[in-house]
RNA sequence: GCUCGAGUGGUGGAAUUGGUAGACACGUUGGACUUAAAAUCCAAUGGCCAGCAACGGCCGUGCGGGUUCAAGUCCCGCCUCGAGUACCA
């Protein structure tokens, strides 16, 4: 019977669809493990052998688990809201959601195939109303909070608002927006509902507001931070702008602390954390406002009102953030960034001219252009002075494009002396830098602060730094914080990088927000009516008067009192109270693609549910992740918004845990190995009588890569020899690279009646026959290119400047494992029309073309080869679904476990696969030969367990540690020993088909079942591992002299080290290495090596 | 610039606490079977040197030092490549 892989996969793939062999129950008497996937987006390329990486690594740990006997959690679902099909939509009139479901289906049956063990009753789709209903459901849950810092965590807006009742909002400590206003309790009770409300808006934990946004024109919408990658969109690469929007932002700043002190107790790769935390960005320090000189604010006109201190920050006193208040005597001058609104107001008259054009100037460089250049200093005196707080000194402010808006305040305290930024922009500008640092160490540090800033915290202590004096870092960073408390300009505080997450884009593809607007309020839909499903359009781009999508929707406004979707023309937007009749506009905007998969980890415990997100029963049961498997690329997107979500959503009593993966593995990427076919690219000039012009012309003419390389070696070679004059060696050289170099040795040597009589007995004395050969070979290139030049020009006169390759990727289907051309089959490929008639020179010299194919010549046509990603455009991609036909799943799954650690990029090479589709074919003849089933209940030998318990232990060992491609080679050794031990015994063939079921589960349920069991071989239990079997008498002792094995020797384990030594010592070939010699030391670790120092 | 990670045969990669470097595969070469090809099987395969052969010798984990009886592994200094990040005050 032979290895049948295509029909055991399909019998098997039923069976457990049929039986639902891998449906998790949400009660068990196991323990729990959850294994998780990201989910993927189901673009319309389908597949590629990348992307089921990790899902196969994740797939073999599950089927592990279930084998330890644990109730397993392992699902799969479709990320199915996003731009590439919107952007169809809009190309193809087609209904996002008919593309989605195809591409989908058509994902399912690749990942079919490759018979993975997933839950699929559990399956969620985010772009399902039953799913996001529940994303909605959360978005309201969120609206409906604010953050409160006493207690650490989310409450209920309510409480908010009891205390605003009884306190007004000055006791409050919440994370709210920048620019809230004191009022107090008797205010808030006098505030009208609509002024309220907007407070609120204030604190709660999604936000209306209008904010400075990531603007991208091609797109049409607006992106958050993560979506942008070096100032361009990640998607597209289109150059984005900062524009003002009203938009609904989240207010992860809240979790700031939290998201980042929480890494300290997962277990994730420490890359991504470290990613992570650059992303959060936390700096501690403190904020110091400077009064700036002749500017009063209408507060402190107004000694009447009752105002925080902090809320002046912007009228009168210029705040920044600095990490080393300690340094505030070194303060020589101010920095603001160009768009700082204070700029307007203190730029002095004499000043105004110059300071506008700066503004001007750097408002017109983009982002990127401004990060590209670093090192070039600009700056302009504002004219106007800031009060030093303790020595009440001017202090200049300037404006500088090297402090940024976004970050901390927009304004800095420069320290020249203390900041490098600061010294080179006071060098500059001839700006005084005073030092305030003195050494401590011994010898004294040189010059510190003098020559270059000194940014160290360690190494000194302060001087002409009034009360600081004679303080280091810590101490001085303490005293100066009391004291800038005590005369109100400053405190201490942390900062983070960690913007708040625009929530809103202009789509259509996207979960609609539950929001309906009266006067411009937003208001939430009770859940009660959720979801609220996506509007119908005709048109999938934004509206003539530039509103999104949604825009276009004719039915999109929301009836309060019956509580359903109506027709716009109902809808009044702001309504007069006597005319409306409760219809209101809804959210034209819609969720960006994080919405989505924020939680989706959740509703796989309890995907059914109707009446809540998931269970409490459920949540209680499977609690987090174990186990999660997917990119890196989601550091700072996905993986930092699921962590925030779950924290809030704990916070709401309505998780067990605050974060939810516990452990997190990167799988590599799988790269592709493009193939190259090299096409003679010639330039040549014509002339007639009037004109003379230099042409490019593409040559059908294919030439074999070992010919280009050996070409350009040998013209390299020729061209760098010192033996040759500079003429013969600038000749070579004219383009580098070039068959036509060599076309002038040939000519050279041909001619030998030349002026250069010397050259011609060295090229003769240096040019091995192998060398010459290439001269000729190549001057056959030259002679096919010449001819066909003069055919297309109809036999004008015309000279070849130079003839070099061109490197066409070619599709990698078409070549063989061992680099062969396929060269029939590449002229009938579509792709390559205009090669139909070329001359492909082969690696031997001949050419083979149409009229005289001489492919039996033995020449071979080969292609180049290079790593690179895999995509369509490279012709480099390797479908799974061939790769399952032609070896099977199994041979696939095994094959990218073996190509090397999971966590490394790899790149894909369908040559090796033959290694590991002939081990199943091997295992399989293990147990199987042609009168069937050949095992039997004979007594396993010694041997026989051996081999077995040593794979048992070492299988278990790597796959706990997530190493997969040693384990694969520690069952090619295990089968081959039992194959050479022609091993027959069911008492080890049976658990070795446990052993690989995780990796190859097809073949072992065959081999299972025709052991006679009846069960899937998923409920079998892992083979126990017994150390008996592995118990040795002897050991090959390895004896090495001065740290080299020189020979090894059997000698039994239990042997003294005296006497290993007498017998080591005794041997001839000791006595042969020592040759005389008397050792100084002899090193015996029993059991383990003998070294002999001598 | 900063922060991580990595450099081992022709290739992918092994070597778990310092203890036989190159497991397991691919590829290549030779052989068997075959009319032939494919498939399969067998053998060789880090480099250099020596030899008819057998038995060998020397060098070898990016480079230079160090620790040790012993270093791919530990320490110091450098080089190269990859990833992330970047005027973060």
């Amino acid at each position: 019977m032979k290895y049948n892989f295509n029909e055991i996969e399909a019998k098997w793939q039923k069976f457990w669809a049929e039986n639902q062999t891998f449906k998790a129950d949400n009660t068990s008497d196991k323990p729990k493990y959850y294994v998780l996937d990201m989910f993927p987006y189901p673009s319309g390329a389908g597949l590629h052998v990348g992307h089921p990486l990790g899902y196969i690594a994740s797939d073999i740990y599950a089927r592990y688990k279930r084998h330890k006997g644990f109730n397993v959690l392992h699902p799969m679902g479709y990320d199915s809201f996003g731009l590439p099909a919107e952007q169809y939509a809009i190309q193809t009139g087609q209904h996002p959601d008919k593309t989605t479901k195809e591409n989908i289906a058509r994902y399912r049956e690749q990942l079919d195939k490759i018979g993975f063990s997933f839950d699929w009753s559990r399956e969620v789709r985010t772009s399902n109303p039953e799913y996001y209903k529940w994303t909605q459901w959360i978005f309201i849950q969120l609206f409906n909070s604010w953050y409160n810092k006493d207690t650490d965590k989310a409450e209920n807006i309510s409480t908010l608002v009891s205390k605003f009742k009884t306190e007004g909002n000055t006791t409050v400590n919440a994370v709210c927006d920048d620019d809230v206003v004191a009022f107090s309790a008797i205010e808030w009770n006098a505030f009208s509902e609509e002024e309220q409300q907007k407070i609120l808006l204030q604190y709660r934990l999604t936000y209306l507001a209008e904010t400075e946004v990531n603007w991208c024109p091609q797109l049409g919408t607006v992106l958050a931070n993560d979506e942008i990658v070096n100032g361009v969109s990640e998607r597209g690469g289109y150059p984005v702008v900062r524009k003002k929007m009203k938009q609904w932002s989240m207010r992860i700043s809240a979790y700031a602390e939290r998201l980042l002190q929480g890494l300290e107790k997962i277990d994730w790769p420490e890359p991504l954390k470290e990613i992570q935390r650059n992303w959060i960005g936390k700096s501690v320090g403190a904020t110091v406002r400077f009064k700036v000189q002749g500017l009063k604010s209408k507060e402190e006109n107004d000694s009447t009102l009752n105002v925080k201190p902090e809320t002046l920050n912007s009228k009168n006193f210029i705040e920044v953030f600095t990490t080393r208040p300690d340094t505030i005597f070194g303060v020589s001058f101010m920095t603001l960034a160009p768009e700082h609104e204070l700029v307007e107001k203190i730029t002095t008259p004499e000043q105004k001219s110059e300071v506008e054009a700066y503004v001007e100037a750097t408002s017109k460089r983009s982002e990127r252009e401004r990060m590209a250049d670093v090192k070039t200093i600009s700056g302009v005196f504002t004219g106007a002075y800031a009060e030093h707080p303790f020595t009440k000194e001017p202090i200049p402010i300037w404006i500088g494009d090297y402090v940024l808006t976004g970050y901390g305040t927009g304004a800095v305290m420069a320290v020249p002396c203390g900041d490098q930024r600061d010294f080179d922009f006071a060098k500059h500008f001839n700006i005084p830098i005073p030092n305030i640092f003195e050494s401590t160490t011994t010898p004294p540090l040189e010059g510190l602060g003098e020559d270059s800033a000194f940014a160290e915290k360690e190494g000194f202590v302060l001087k002409n730094s009034d009360f600081l004096n004679g303080l280091n870092y810590k101490q001085a960073t303490k005293k100066v914080i009391d004291e800038l408390e005590k005369i109100g300009q400053g405190n201490g505080k942390i900062n983070y990088r960690l913007r708040d997450a625009v929530f809103s884009r202009q789509r259509y593809w996207g979960e609609p927000f539950p929001v309906y607007y009266v006067n411009g309020l937003p208001q939430m839909i009770d859940t009660e009516h959720l979801p609220i499903r996506l509007p119908e359009v005709e048109k999938y781009l934004p509206t003539e008067t530039g509103e999104p999508p949604l825009g276009n929707a004719t039915e999109w406004a929301w009836d309060t009192v019956n509580n359903k979707i109506v027709s716009n023309s109902l809808c009044h937007a702001e309504p007069v109270e006597a005319s409306h009749k409760g219809i209101y506009p809804l959210e034209l905007n819609t969720m960006p693609g994080w919405a989505g998969s924020s939680w989706y980890f959740n509703r796989y415990m309890d995907a059914g549910n109707t009446s809540e997100f998931a269970s409490q029963k459920a949540l209680n049961y499977w609690k987090d992740v174990d186990l999660y498997i997917g990119g890196s690329e989601h550091a700072t997107g996905h993986l930092l918004y699921a962590r925030f979500w779950q924290k809030f959503l704990f916070d709401q009593g309505l998780l067990p845990v605050d974060e939810f993966a516990k452990k997190l593995i990167n799988q590599g990427m799988i790269l592709g190995e493009s193939a190259f076919i090299h096409r003679v690219l010639c330039k040549y000039s014509q002339h007639n009588k009037l004109e003379r012009k230099v042409n490019e012309a593409p040559i059908p003419c294919l030439v074999s890569s070992n010919l280009v390389k050996e070409i350009n070696k040998l013209i390299n070679s020729l061209s760098n020899d010192n033996k040759l004059s500079q003429e013969i060696k600038q000749n070579i050289a004219v383009g580098s690279g070039y068959v036509s170099g060599l076309v002038y040795v040939h000519d050279y040597l041909k001619n030998d009646d030349n002026q250069f009589e010397n050259d011609f007995t060295i090229l003769k004395s240096i040019l091995s026959e192998d060398d010459i050969e290439i001269i000729n070979i190549n001057y056959k290139i030259y002679e096919r290119v010449k001819e066909r030049l003069l055919k297309s020009n109809q036999g004008l006169a015309l000279i070849i400047n130079s003839i070099g390759f061109y490197n066409i990727h070619v599709d990698v289907s078409l070549v063989d494992i061992s680099n062969n051309l396929d060269i029939e089959k590449f002229r009938k490929h579509p792709l390559y029309e205009e090669y139909s008639d070329a001359e492909f020179v082969l690696d031997n010299g001949e050419i083979s073309s149409v009229s005289s194919p001489s492919g039996r010549l033995g020449g071979a046509y080969i292609v180049g080869r290079e790593v690179e990603k895999m995509s369509k455009s490279k012709y480099n991609v390797v479908n799974p679904d061939d790769i399952c036909t032609d070896y099977g799943a199994d041979t696939l799954r095994m094959y990218e476990m073996f190509l090397g650690p999971l966590e490394q990029a790899k790149p894909w090479n369908t040559a090796g696969i033959t290694g590991v589709h002939n081990f199943l074919k091997k295992l399989w003849k293990l147990y199987v030969d042609d009168n069937g089933l050949k095992v039997t209940d004979a007594e396993p030998s010694k041997d026989n367990l051996k081999s077995l318990h040593k794979t048992i232990k070492k299988a278990e060992e790597d796959i706990e540690n997530f190493s997969f491609n040693t384990t694969v080679s520690t069952f090619m050794i295990c089968v081959n020993e039992l194959t050479a031990q022609k091993c027959i015994s069911r008492a080890i063939l049976e658990p070795l088909a446990v052993l690989i079921s995780p990796y190859a589960p097809h073949i072992a349920e065959e081999l299972w079942h025709q052991l006679g069991n009846k069960e899937s071989i998923a409920t079998a239990l892992f083979p126990v591992f017994d150390e008996k079997h592995l118990v040795e008498s002897t050991k090959t002792y390895p004896i090495s002299f001065n740290g080299k094995m020189r020979f090894k020797l059997d000698l039994p384990l239990d042997m003294s080290k005296d006497e290993i030594e007498k017998v080591v010592m005794a041997h001839e070939k000791t006595q042969q290495q020592l040759d005389g010699r008397t050792p100084k030391k002899i090193i015996v670790v029993p059991g383990k090596i003998v070294n002999i120092v001598g």
